[in-house]
Parts: C-alpha cells; sequence; structure tokens
DNA sequence: CGTATCTATTGACAAACATCAATTGAACTG
DNA sequence: CAGTTCAATTGATGTTTGTCAATAGATACG
C-alpha cells in the first residue's frame, strides 16, 4: 500500500520523438495521495456509503441497534463495517451504557471531498 | 458486492424503553450507493488517486509513456490500476498507433463528489 | 448472583486485490 | 519480412476483504 510516488525522469521515446506532451506530473504530494486512498477505500462499500449517509443526515449520534436492522447482514458484518470507517477516522463512537452510538467525524472527509471537487 | 439495503423494521429494545430517536435510514438508494461505492473503491488506491489527478490536471490525453515513470511499480502493475479506473469509467482511453492515451471521464466523478459535498 | 441484551472480537473461508516477471498482440521501422 | 517498441494480458503469489457463526465482554435487570 505504500508507494513511490516520486517523479523519475522521463521513459525514452523510440527514435527520439516524443510520445505526448514533454512532462506531466502529479499536483498531489504522496502523503496526501495516501490520506486520500484511505477515506475513499473505505467508502468502496455500498454499506459503508450508506452507513456514512445516514449518520450524516440524523447530524447527531445513531445507536448501533438503529443501524443493524437497516440491511441485511448480521450484526458482526456491520460492526465490522463500522469498524473500518473507524479506522480510517471517518467515524467515531461512544458508549452510553449497553449501547454504543456513532457520529461522522466531518473533517474526514474534507480533503477527498475538496480534491474532488 | 450487491447487498440488500432495504428498511427493515427497528429491533426492539430490550425493556420497551427505544435506544435512540425513532427511526433512522438512508437517504440515498441502493443503486445510488453501490455506483458510488464502486467509483470511491477505484480512488481507494494512492497510486490511483495520484493517476487521477495527473489526467485531470492535464485537461488533455496522456499518454501511457508518460505515466508509467511517475510511478515506482512495474509497467504491468500500472497497466492493471489504469484498467480498474476504467472500470469504474472514471477514465477512457484511446490509441494512437503503438501509443495509448488515457484521459479522465469527469462525469464518473460527479455523483460521488455532490454526495460528500 | 444469575440471566438477558447489545456490541465487539475471533476464527474460518472464499473472493478480490496488488504486485511482478514473462508473454502476447499490435504497430511502427528499416 | 524481421526486429523493435508500447501496452495489455496471463500466471503466480501473498495480502486484504466481506461475510457468517460462535464467542466474549460489558452492562443492565431481577
Amino acid at each position: 500500500m505504500s508507494v513511490d510516488l516520486t517523479l523519475t525522469p522521463k521513459q525514452k521515446s523510440p527514435n527520439g520523438e516524443p510520445c505526448c506532451e514533454p512532462v506531466v506530473y502529479p499536483d498531489v504530494e504522496r502523503a496526501e495521495a495516501e490520506r486520500m486512498a484511505v477515506v475513499a477505500k473505505a467508502l468502496g462499500d455500498p454499506i459503508r456509503i450508506t452507513l456514512v449517509d445516514v449518520l450524516r443526515k440524523h447530524a447527531g449520534k445513531v445507536c448501533v441497534c438503529e443501524l443493524v436492522p437497516l440491511f441485511d447482514v448480521s450484526q458482526s458484518t456491520l460492526s465490522h463495517h463500522l469498524k473500518k470507517l473507524r479506522q480510517a477516522g471517518i467515524v467515531d463512537s461512544e458508549r452510553q451504557g449497553l449501547w454504543a452510538y456513532y457520529y461522522v467525524n466531518p473533517e474526514a472527509l474534507e480533503e477527498l471531498s475538496a480534491w474532488l471537487s
């Protein structure tokens, strides 16, 4: 997953004639690309997209017991998806007694969102 | 990858007391979530984020021979990443003689971008 | 204390992924 | 036509993913 994104010299074209525009390079830094990739990867599942959607629209903390019945997967699978989102920094959670409440950390989406726009 | 996102009745809480706000539901449709997940997943790798960045900033078609030397991975690996982006509809390609030119399909990013904002 | 409930973790497994070396296919060059 | 070059594909390998059933941990209730 960790990759060298360093700009290296341009490949030579066969007969010296350039194959295209002189030099092309990324504007995003390596670390930036990696941060955004982590977030994008965490969003790369329809269940997790929907989870984030629910949590964002609700604008508060939502109990896991509310989330589980929204999907046709087992409780442990949903817990796994929530963990993925937590690990990517997209959501955070809080326990209150028996229940666990999840909420979105909006800042986590900002960089990717800005880059996409 | 294909999942039932249907809203099902709310789980009962232990003693009848609700564990949280009455009902929470997703605003995104199932198909929408799946489309966005495909795009997000395709962006879930730093090399592919950087590829899209380069192609977007260049605002034209970029030769693969320009892209390969930007990364510290083999030509076949880069080809694989470009294929992933193509399969997600994010980029498209065109051959001209020996060379292949890639360019971004901006519409492919719109839905996810709009949802994130 | 014992039992019930909610959520997280573990273990298992098949599918998908990232990567490379090697090969193939297409197209240009001489 | 023979050789060269660019890019895609194939095959191989180790890692990660999504899923479930089962279990464990924590907390509440009686």
